[in-house]
RNA sequence: UGGCCCAUGGUGUAACGGUAGCACAGCAGAUUUUGGUUCUGUUUGUCAGGGUUCGAAUCCUUGUGGGCCAACCA
């Protein structure tokens, strides 16, 4: 419920990105009325983190300033894509939250390029060259040596469109010839020097079938897509920047509508890699199980770790947008989905590790059911009730014989409440032959009941239980980063950097016995151990959770401080 | 040794010639039946030199450092 005082959150006085200063300015000055953008992805893989911020930031500009933004495939390399990745984009952009006002590709303007195209060679600015591909990067040149042409740039118009035709019409084999831009062999930007607009690949497509052996290359295709949707803020990462003067050329020399290219710097998170490549190479060769294993930073793969598209928007405006190059501290990411599932998350008992403890002075059979939140931020989730009785399962680390100063847990002597319950005192131990404890024993104080305590007691500690015949048993995933390293590109062997320890399966765990009902996606907190989704591999009765993130843990930077 | 882009605490990001702020991380404390949450406090910064100006993180200039660019990839 919203509070009418609130003032709106202020945007207005929210600074500003600089694509959002550009926007505010080509509004005001009318040099549009409205705006367009475009999410322009190659179906060639899966979308990671770093898709969702350039996802956010173009449908949320459009959001903003009251404009519309398309899902555009890229898809003018038929050999690297596939329809799999057509649809895993298209859900993930959904998933985040983002319906796009159309769904695009590159392919419906095959046509429009192959017309456009023999526009710029009947105006004498392209020609078909038959140089190998090494013949044609040592006319380049180098940056400080200015390119030679060759005897094809000279072909005449009227000969060119022939070739043209006869390449597209399939009488040259892959690589036979390409179509180039005739611009400027000296220009100390490489990309200006005659660029390739077609290559001849007999390849099938997976929307044109076999329609076409000739396909556009990236820098033919772009521009001229987003003129044909009318973009108003083409905005793509650095690394094109020193495209945007070809993107203009064609642009100008077709006179179409004009479209203006934007660049932002990418990003990059600490301990994983972003890069579709290194990706691949980590589901290819078995590193990690599949594109969407929670360990990687795929949008599916966070998804199945249990962030929520809401966290991943808020993380994305958080970062920002700049030019500069980043490595964005994966601690903001965590810090996302800890602040929304704390507001929403049910609370669940779950003991990973378990220890018995046999409360000696509580009635054998007796089993009470003890009333609990199901989220102290949210008055609304409610309660539910646990059923405790005198043989229960508390957290190994929860217990030390021998405990270090500033321990609030259990130790002989010592006293805890067990959340919800009672305070317990440890009387002692009970151990096998090799001196394992196997048991904790201890007394309850009766008056300390949760909600009565007429106790007068106070513990420094609060620990989460479960009834022992009433826990039921679960799968749990524990995740880590998957490398050791906060930048593994920066590696000479990114795969060296791998963690070894980035999943530990805890195929026994004790759950309380609602747990057992769960569907795969649902979020919960896991009292005092951290956030956990439900996983698809859940089967009925034996549900597999994933820790999505643990829950801050001070005592464990405590301990570790001790230790060292 | 060509062109383009960039440079603000540990990490990001503001300040649009006029008090260097915010978030995350860190540290300290208060509250707490989650060592969680919440609250409070706090450490740390304008790459360097020159110039313009009453005044520069901001403008100019030189340097330094980083990134990108020559694929029949996008």
């Amino acid at each position: 419920m919203a509070t009418n005082t609130e003032p709106i959150r202020d945007e207005a006085k929210e600074a500003l990105n600089f694509l959002e200063e550009i926007i505010e300015e080509d509004l005001r000055t009318g040099r549009h009325s409205t705006i367009q953008t475009r999410f322009p992805p190659e179906p060639n893989g899966y979308l990671h983190i770093g898709h969702a911020k350039s996802i956010c930031l173009n449908f949320g500009l459009a959001e903003k300033y009251g404009g519309k933004c398309n899902l555009r495939y890229d898809d003018t390399n038929p050999t690297s894509e596939e329809q799999e990745y057509v649809d895993s984009i298209l859900a993930d952009v959904r998933w985040l939250g983002f319906e796009p006002a159309q769904v695009l590709y590159a392919s419906d303007y095959f046509d429009q390029l192959y017309e456009w195209a023999k526009v710029l060679i009947q105006k004498g600015l392209a020609y078909v060259d038959f140089s190998t591909p090494e013949e044609i990067a040592a006319q380049k040149g180098s940056p400080t040596v200015p390119g030679t042409p060759n005897q094809y740039r000279n072909t005449s118009p009227e000969e060119n469109l022939t070739l043209f035709e006869r390449m597209k019409n399939g009488e040259f084999p892959d690589g036979h010839c390409v179509l180039r831009a005739k611009i400027d062999l000296a220009s100390p930007n490489m990309h200006l020097r005659d660029p390739y607009m077609y290559r001849i690949k007999h390849a099938h497509h997976h929307r044109t079938g076999d329609k076409w052996c000739i396909y556009p290359m990236y820098d033919w295709a772009h521009g001229q897509s987003d003129s044909i949707e009318r973009i108003t803020h083409s905005i793509c990462t650095l690394e094109f920047a020193p495209h945007r003067p070809l993107y203009e050329w064609f642009i100008e020399q077709l006179g179409i509508f004009p479209s203006r290219q934007y660049e932002f710097a990418r990003l990059n998170l600490t301990y994983t890699v972003m890069s579709k490549r290194k990706l691949l190479q980590l589901v290819q060769e078995g590193y990690v199980n599949g594109w969407d294993d929670p360990r990687m930073p795929t949008i599916s793969g966070l998804r199945r770790r249990g962030y929520t598209p809401e966290s991943i928007r808020e993380f994305a405006h958080r970062v920002g947008v700049a030019k500069r190059e980043n490595i964005i501290d994966v601690s903001l990411l965590e810090f996302c989905i800890r602040e929304d599932l704390n507001r929403r998350a049910l609370r669940r008992f779950a003991v990973l590790r378990p220890l018995r403890m046999v409360i000696t002075n509580y009635p054998e059979g007796e089993v009470e059911w003890l009333e609990t939140e199901n989220n102290p931020e949210d008055r609304n989730a409610g309660n539910r009730t646990v059923p405790f009785s005198r043989e229960l399962y508390i957290e190994q680390d929860d217990f030390l014989e021998n405990p270090p100063p500033k321990y609030f847990r259990l130790y002989p002597g010592g006293m805890v409440r067990l959340k919800s319950a009672y305070i317990v005192e440890c009387t002692g131990v009970e151990k096998d032959d090799h001196g394992q404890i196997t048991a904790v024993l201890c007394r309850y104080i009766p008056e300390s009941r949760s909600g009565s305590d007429t106790s007068g007691l106070k513990v420094k500690g609060t620990i989460h239980w479960l009834s022992a015949a009433h826990a039921r048993t679960a799968e749990v995933r524990l995740y880590d980063r998957l490398f050791q390293v906060e930048d593994p590109a920066s590696e000479e062997d990114f795969k060296k950097a791998i963690n070894p320890n980035s999943l530990e399966v805890i195929s026994n765990a004790l759950i309380e016995p609602m747990l057992t009902e769960t569907q795969p996606g649902d979020h919960f907190q896991f009292t005092r151990l951290g956030y956990f989704c439900t996983d698809p591999d859940s089967a009925p009765g034996k549900p597999v959770f994933n820790r999505t993130v643990t829950l801050k843990d001070t005592w464990a930077k405590e301990a570790k401080k001790q230790g060292s």
